[in-house]
DNA sequence: TTGACATGCAAGATGGCACTTGCCTATTGT
DNA sequence: ACAATAGGCAAGTGCCATCTTGCATGTCAA
């Protein structure tokens, strides 16, 4: 499982996460479609699919393949590390 | 302000705020020292001050000078964001 | 089976980050 | 004043991450 920290550290798969979150489920060439149409970012199908290698790895995303599309889903157990590693006072919702 | 994920990204960084968190108020000399002993990195004065200059401009360390010396506190606060943008379940301690 | 669709693999180019080196500034003590 | 201490600035180097390009694999429909 690769760090979290290095997934973390790039603003593109930080979007990616984004989108992820808000509604799940979601192949790469919709994760494409939604970086260029409503975040500004236009990358190659690769660049993006690279990304969600490394957010895989990191354990942050998790996919399930069905037919030829690969749906992808936000994990969002492993950002408790960073609480674990530097915990810090919460205001008690 | 930088923002804090690329502050975390490095490890040799995150081993700096384990430090600060652990016992505030160290100087420059006092992490070198601390970096080499005790975590085996061992690495020139620069390039830990390098690292300090990135995780203050992230907010998670805050200096305060004192004669000649120059201490680093720990800031938890901008952790928070992660927090924010991708809430998940805590288990109610 | 043939073509279109969705994705994966691998090699190459570019830019940025981490680290070093050398010199400089500021503070303290004698 | 002088030396020693604590730290800052800036240029240079090497490496890694991101991105692109081109081709390959697997799936579905007609």
């Amino acid at each position: 499982m690769a760090d979290i920290y290095r997934a973390l550290a790039d603003a593109t798969r930080r979007v990616l996460l984004d989108e992820l979150a808000a509604g799940e489920g979601k192949t790469l060439f919709e994760l494409c479609g939604a970086l260029t149409m409503q975040h500004g970012l236009s990358m190659s199908r690769q660049a993006v699919s690279q990304h969600l290698a490394v957010l895989e790895e990191a354990g942050l995303v998790t996919t399930e393949r069905r037919g030829r599309s690969k749906f992808h889903y936000f994990t969002p157990e492993p950002l408790a590390e960073i609480q674990r590693r530097w915990p810090h006072e919460r205001t008690p919702s």
